[in-house]
DNA sequence: TTTTGTTAGTCTAGTGGCTAAACAAAGTTT
DNA sequence: AAACTTTGTTTAGCCACTAGACTAACAAAA
């Protein structure tokens, strides 16, 4: 057994582990009854007493009235108390910027979302905190109030929290986390978008059940985030899930990071309308092409937009099955704006999978897309700040008790 | 804290993760006082004293005579007992078996080497259970004799130890790990070959200072071992690493996969050897021409040669790329039998490498061939059979205590 | 209605492994 | 020899757990 490698071990630890048991039943299964907790967490019926007792007092969870006998005392349930607090998820994208205020169990209490182009750091910056301090300000009371900020941006994110390159926002070296953090005294996490996702789809979304996730944000470029046994998988630095770069061509085009044949040449968002572009297609109200345009046509039946949905459907293909072959998931998600094009993806990109993927792993295997549509990083980096709340809120309850 | 998901934590497990600290500092710091250990893991004098006295039952440690005094009383030293058992590490390869006997450091105490060409089943299996009853016979006297096997297998082994498929070797469906533990009545443990030599170059070899090592065995066909936070990385089913088979070239020649463009197409032994016959090479001595022939000749100055080398390095690093983009590792291990050929290899594969990896993911990189040169698998799975061992041996005195 | 049986949740005593600190042992330094 | 240091053991106390007795609250049978 591979406990912990580093950090000794004491009574706190067991109390902070069997708090978080019980915490975590009473939130995938509420609601339920101490009794029950106990007898499906393996712990004794005193200490779950104990333990709920001091949930109870955190405030985070709560009693209802009496549950159905069942030939005996009508049990108390217990229920998480999801109202318990809120949470701030940002998502910063190239040119808009979500916003979500979500409660503990990641439903969304309130949203907003602002459109851009070409804007510099300050002027994001600036959205960036009116955003927040609208959110902020529509949480309705609670115990705990805003528990924590999370941001996702379309970036390279090193461990520490620093933004150490968004190309496409021309962002260099920018430590958000620390600026956010002084300005609003809350704890910051600021993380890669696909990552965000990944976890987003893992807590809220489709991958709910699975362990080993592959989540690939295709949108203007390509990232992709990894769930491995259960939890974001970040690297030696924090950089994995690079595979946009991904050479899937060993002489093909120049990709804007100076190599060949990189994956979101084939398969990205820029990848169609660069090819729509060489057709010399152009967009109805006469602005620049973009997606949506795209999809229009292919509603209207163009057969050679279908045609370009279909290439990047089966190019997604390639990418997906060089990631099934490395980490033999259980679940691949794809998400992003290219989710969007879903309908006209499809076909293609399973016939790839389904041909060329090896045998065995095709067994319990799915591929779909997003389920939180463009909500999937918003309310992943929510969902790592409520995280980083309750295990903190379990751990401090634990050392003061004494 | 994400502390183990399921299991309840009681006093048990907390003797049982300490004692695991206490007897991993002996091993990798040892001889170390009693106090030295108290000081650096963290844990109170007098738990140290009694966690020691219990390893020293079950011999896993021992006392040898007192240290240099730093001013008061001299210490007493403890050393793990790397003689307390031993351990049996096959790997079966494509054309050949390799038997070693070790002891609970991974030290060789010995080896045997079978070689052969086309054998039947029936025919290796014969020669494995030679390869077992010779090394066995000549394990020392020791308190815990043979802890356990462990077997390195060139295919597809699921979660349960089951050889789903070897096609070189043509077997399929093979449970080898309920043949041999009914034949042997020791723990059995059945391991692809390259996650055993992952696993070996982390506990023995080239990563032993690295939580986040990729091993690429490279030998007739390609195969990636992923050790991420430190552990074997095996995916939903057992079937992570299957890297030969990433599309590089997507509409390159035909694999034997079926595929068109896989990366073993180009960067593996059996790629240089077509390759080799196509340019009308021969070999000296009137046999088929092998790899060591193509070094001979590259030795001897032979330009096509060379340059064949040179052009698997190259596409080495196009895989290798992709391996850094999409897990961000500190290391990178080329192992198996293209490792003896990294002298021909080396400059355009760390060419490649350094001029295409983007430069973020170049920071504290290092990519290197194996330290064990043909033992990795063989010592890896060793190492799978001593850790459980170990682990076993906490477990059960822990619980039999009471 | 009363009795009996069942289930829920609390309480109490006991246990095991931990810590702190006293203590014994065995050195070095002055 | 006395004073100081360091090692390792022992003791007392603590804390979170378990088992099981106990109380509370219900359903079903008598």
């Amino acid at each position: 057994m591979n406990i912990g490698e580093n950090k000794t071990w004491n009574h706190h630890v067991v109390k902070e582990g069997n708090k978080s048991l019980v915490l975590k039943k009473i939130i995938n299964h509420s609601p339920i009854s101490r009794a029950a907790v106990a007898q499906e967490v393996g712990l004794n019926k005193g200490t779950v007493s104990s333990l709920v007792n001091d949930l109870l007092e955190d405030h985070l969870i709560y009693e209802s009235g009496p549950g159905k006998s069942s030939g005996g005392r009508r049990p108390v349930m217990l229920l998480f108390n999801e109202k318990a607090g809120y949470s701030v998820g940002i998502d910063i994208g190239v040119n808009y910027l979500l916003g979500v205020l979500t409660d503990l169990s990641g439903n969304i209490c309130n949203e907003k979302e602002v459109t851009f182009k070409n804007l510099s750091y300050e002027e994001i910056e600036s959205q960036l905190f009116d955003t927040i301090d609208y959110l902020m300000a529509s949480a309705p009371k609670s115990p705990h109030g805003i528990v924590g900020i999370g941001v996702g941006v379309p970036g390279i994110v090193d461990n520490s929290g620093e933004i150490l390159l968004a190309p496409n926002l021309k962002w260099k070296n920018l430590n958000l986390k620390l600026i956010l953090e002084s300005k609003y005294k809350l704890p910051v996490i600021i993380e890669n978008e696909a990552n965000a996702g990944a976890y987003g789809e893992k807590k809220f979304g489709a991958g709910q059940d699975s362990e080993h996730i592959i989540y690939v944000s295709a949108g203007i470029g390509i990232g992709v985030g990894l769930i491995l046994n259960g939890s974001l998988y970040k690297g030696s630095n924090g950089f994995s899930g690079e595979l946009g770069h991904m050479t899937i061509q060993v002489n093909g085009p120049t990709c804007r990071c100076g190599n060949k044949g990189c994956w979101e040449l084939y398969a990205s968002e820029q990848a169609l309308l660069t090819a729509a572009e060489k057709m010399q297609l152009a967009s109805s109200n006469g602005k620049e092409l973009d997606l949506n345009d795209l999809l229009a046509l292919a509603e209207q039946g163009d057969k050679k937009v279908v045609s370009l949905f279909e290439q990047a459907g089966d190019y997604l293909g390639v990418g997906i099955n060089n990631i099934i072959n490395s980490f033999n998931p259980q679940q691949v998600i794809i998400g992003n704006r290219m989710a969007s094009s879903s309908k006209w993806l499809n076909k293609t990109l399973s016939d790839r999978v389904s041909n060329q993927a090896l045998w065995f792993q095709q067994n319990n295997l799915t591929i779909c897309f997003s389920e939180l549509g463009t909500f999937s990083s918003a309310l992943g980096v929510s969902a790592f700040s409520i995280e980083n709340f309750l295990s903190v809120s379990i751990q401090q309850k634990t050392s003061l008790n004494a």
